[in-house]
DNA sequence: GTCCCATCCATAACGCCGTTATGTTCGGAC
DNA sequence: GTCCGAACATAACGGCGTTATGGATGGGAC
């Protein structure tokens, strides 16, 4: 039964991959606008004009759906991290990533949240393929300390784990922030946030700068 | 049987507060052996012997079970961080503060998930009152790090932001050890969850360290 | 041009969910 | 004994994801 049509030949009026985009936007918006548990098949259908069958051919269910999401949001993730230039000093490009990945998380937080298997959505969770689907926005950081290590500014070490450690502390107060946990605080940004990012870099250097850290920002 | 019954006068056979304990224990129990989806009014009220009126009479609803649960979770984060000894040696302690904190998060990874907002639990999202529970557990983090700066380990600075900076990098590992994104690198434990706390603590040290830390354990 | 049939989707139903309205059953106060 | 009110059972309502069924459509084979 494996229907050789695929990816052009269904499909009638509007294609088959215009109809499954439009659900795909639509359902971001309704997760943007109004939180992850106002997405129901149903409400999606109405808005999208059609029945919920239409999730169950291009998607296979909600959880389809909810992958498909994923999937998109990383590729965005990834966009905006890799729209950082690359200029001569690779410690404030990664400051500048930081800055990226955290206006991405604050842009769309309900979706940064599906993104990371919080909010389950509904029910199911996230399988291991949803997952490496964040790998290429992995793989943009570990360059990222890779050229500070060419570069002779970070101490050579694995570029994987030191990448690990930077994404750890990121993604920690981003979720920390999406969650208001960080309001235990007062102005998280400039007390937690770059301090923090701060005193990794400055551990991962090879001659780490004065102790008084200056706050850097953007 | 009823006996004193106390402060609420209400109530039959078995007293008001005990069905409610009940409830929260096996409600507990559904979400940590079967995951937050699994956890229903119904399937509650099955296994407690009731019917789902038994949550609205002492919870108001589902959402007021989950915030007895959240509440009830940060008291048992707050007892086990609280339970780490006090010794002459501030990093030492830190250290191991640390590693009881994600042990108590790996033993309830679902509870965890529910008490700092994510995996929604059906609907409703968490308020104010339920987020500022956790202020317990955060205090303890605060009172480690003054305890550090007075023995003249660490740099004088604003307690609550060290303290939330090291909260932050520990979270942020947590997050993503519970949900498997941490997976992206071998052995996370030694070569992101370890290495990027003595980093944050070598950097808020008077004196840093050896540049090259051997990875502590425990 | 004609036929064929895979594809897409509308409709309706099933079982689950949280919630609510209503009635019943008690313990304790008087 | 009488009464009150808290605690719970029962049943219903609307919404959810999902599935079964059938009708419409349009491209490919001939």
């Amino acid at each position: 039964m494996t229907g050789s049509v695929d990816q052009t030949g269904a499909g009638r009026g509007a294609s088959s991959a215009e109809v499954r985009q439009r659900l795909l936007e639509i359902a971001a918006h309704m997760v943007r606008e109004q939180g992850a548990p106002a997405l129901s098949a149903r409400k999606l259908a109405a808005a999208a004009g059609t029945s919920t069958m239409a999730v169950y051919t291009h998607f296979g269910g909600m959880p389809g759906l909810v992958r498909a999401m994923v999937a998109e949001g990383f590729r965005r993730l990834f966009e905006r991290v890799a729209a950082v230039p690359v200029t001569d000093d690779p410690l404030q490009d990664l400051r500048n990533a930081a800055a990226a990945y955290r206006a991405h998380a604050q842009a769309d937080p309900d979706l940064y949240m599906v993104m990371f298997g919080s909010a389950t959505l509904g029910d199911h969770r996230l399988h291991r393929e949803d997952r490496i689907v964040g790998l290429d926005a992995f793989e943009q950081i570990k360059q990222f300390m890779q050229r500070g290590m060419a570069a002779g500014a970070l101490r050579e070490a694995d570029p994987a784990a030191v990448a690990a450690q930077w994404w750890t502390a990121l993604h920690g107060f981003v979720m920390l922030e999406l969650t208001k946990f960080i309001d235990v605080v007062d102005d998280a940004e400039d007390t937690v946030l770059w301090p923090l990012m701060d005193h990794l870099l400055r551990s991962l250097m090879v001659t780490p700068g004065p102790p008084e850290p200056g706050v850097f920002r953007q």
